[in-house]
DNA sequence: TCTGGGGTCCTAGGACCC
DNA sequence: TCTGGGGTCCTAGGACCC
């Protein structure tokens, strides 16, 4: 058996936690720069809010009061979420980080006689009873039915957050109802194909297909998906974080940026964050992708979009020498007279630290740059990021609309809650 | 006026090898 | 007139996830 935990409207309820009074009232949580909803509560769900929804599409809910919204708070919510992760695993003998509001939880060392429905609900009640957060729990034989079943949680209260579904019968009546759509793995495309094209709604339409059909229209991963809903387990449980094949840092700019002192200043700072970022999991990246972008709203001009791949013949973990390579690509990208809303680095090729190829002409001196980053790291780690950059960043972090912010309760000093008796 | 920020995997086709 | 039969690697694009 599977389990997968789902964290209920996850930044909505991480908000609440701190904010009881807002317990039933349509919630939401704004993108950087507050531009549009990523989080909802299942009331301001109700009111039609969308997903990625801009604000100002239902600003009017806001001033009217009808609506709260905040500013995303990721220090927040990671807290949270670790806090969340580890009252799993007190669970479980394995456990899958998925994301910052999923995790799945490998149960086949416990006993087959295990009520795995009341281990679920425990599991839930637990969570909420140690977070504040409400938790989805669902039980099933694969993955993808584990999914399935946490959403049962979510549809039908009398589950108290946890659902145990493995018999065939049930898993029919189930997929008989659920929506083609709402199957992990099936996103927008294939749910519009699907539904207008074959006349498919629900799960169970998906189920009925041959493999050959579903190998057709699907490839491997439909055949995965296909599988797993038919009980057999394909997808890979993963309790060991894989170090990331990618590792890119962007932002959309609060303000146009004309000026290319600025907008270097900025990507120099992504640049070395994303280079702290490939540190900390050990690994060293052979390739350096800068983009820079004009407003892809603005009506009649063009979108601009420019990017420049930089490769290093031994791949490197340096900031100096990642930076430099970011800044001379920016430079050719760079483009007067234009206003650049979004801009990022890519660092791609990554491999682990210890298995770098060396070179022969190598002309870095790798070790005096190793102990540069690891003080620089450790500075930062202590005094905050951006505490010490290289000279071409810009130090004041990243320049962000945040009207709605709420204080960091749990990771900062100064922000930590005062009870007033 | 105002529209987020990350990731993964698979497939087909082209270039190249013997 | 007639034109083999394997491979690998890379890339772009398309699908998906949160």
């Amino acid at each position: 058996m599977y389990a997968l935990a789902d964290c209920n409207n996850f930044f909505v309820s991480c908000e609440r936690v701190f904010r009881p009074d807002l317990e039933g009232r349509p919630v939401v949580v704004l993108s950087n720069n507050d531009g549009c909803a990523i989080a909802r509560s299942n009331e301001a769900k109700r009111l039609g809010i969308k997903m990625g929804q801009p604000m100002f599409e239902f600003r009017h809910l806001i001033e009217s009061g009808a609506v709260t919204v905040f500013s995303s708070n990721f220090s927040l919510y990671g807290d949270m979420s670790g806090r969340v992760q580890q009252i799993l695993s007190g669970f479980s003998p394995a456990i899958e980080v998925y994301s910052i509001d999923e995790s799945f939880m490998d149960l086949t060392g416990m006993s087959p006689d295990t009520d795995f429905d009341l281990w679920a609900k425990t599991v839930s009640r637990e969570c909420r009873r140690r977070t504040g957060i409400p938790v989805s729990v669902g039980v099933s034989p694969t993955k993808t039915l584990a999914k399935i079943a946490s959403k049962l949680c979510k549809q039908y209260p009398a589950t108290k957050g946890g659902c145990w579904m493995y018999r065939p019968q049930d898993v029919e009546k189930v997929l008989r109802k659920f929506p083609i759509k709402d199957i992990w793995g099936i996103g927008r495309r294939y749910a519009k194909r699907f539904m207008g094209y074959f006349g498919m709604t629900t799960a169970w339409d998906l189920y009925s297909k041959n493999e050959a059909w579903i190998s057709s229209e699907m490839g491997l991963p439909g055949i995965r998906t296909w599988k797993e809903l038919h009980g057999e387990p394909c997808i890979e449980f993963e309790d060991t974080a894989q170090a990331r094949k990618q590792i890119m840092i962007s932002r959309t700019f609060a303000k146009e940026i004309s000026d290319p002192e600025e907008l270097s200043a900025q990507v120099s700072m992504f640049c070395s964050m994303a280079v702290e970022k490939l540190r900390k999991q050990g690994s060293c990246c052979g390739s350096a992708t800068t983009f820079i972008m004009t407003n892809r709203f603005h009506e009649g001009a063009e979108t601009q979009y420019g990017s420049r791949l930089a490769q290093f013949t031994t791949a490197t973990d340096s900031t100096f020498e990642i930076n430099s390579a970011v800044l001379k690509s920016l430079k050719e990208l760079f483009r007067n007279g234009y206003r650049y809303k979004r801009a990022g680095v890519i660092l791609g090729d990554i491999i682990p630290a210890d298995k770098v190829q060396m070179e022969f002409f190598d002309t870095v001196d790798r070790e005096r740059h190793s102990r540069l980053m690891s003080v620089m790291d450790s500075i930062n780690r202590r005094n905050g990021r951006n505490t010490i950059g290289v000279a071409s960043q810009s130090l004041d972090g990243i320049k962000m609309n945040r009207e709605h912010l709420s204080p960091c309760y749990t990771t900062d000093w100064n922000d930590i809650l005062t009870v007033k008796c």
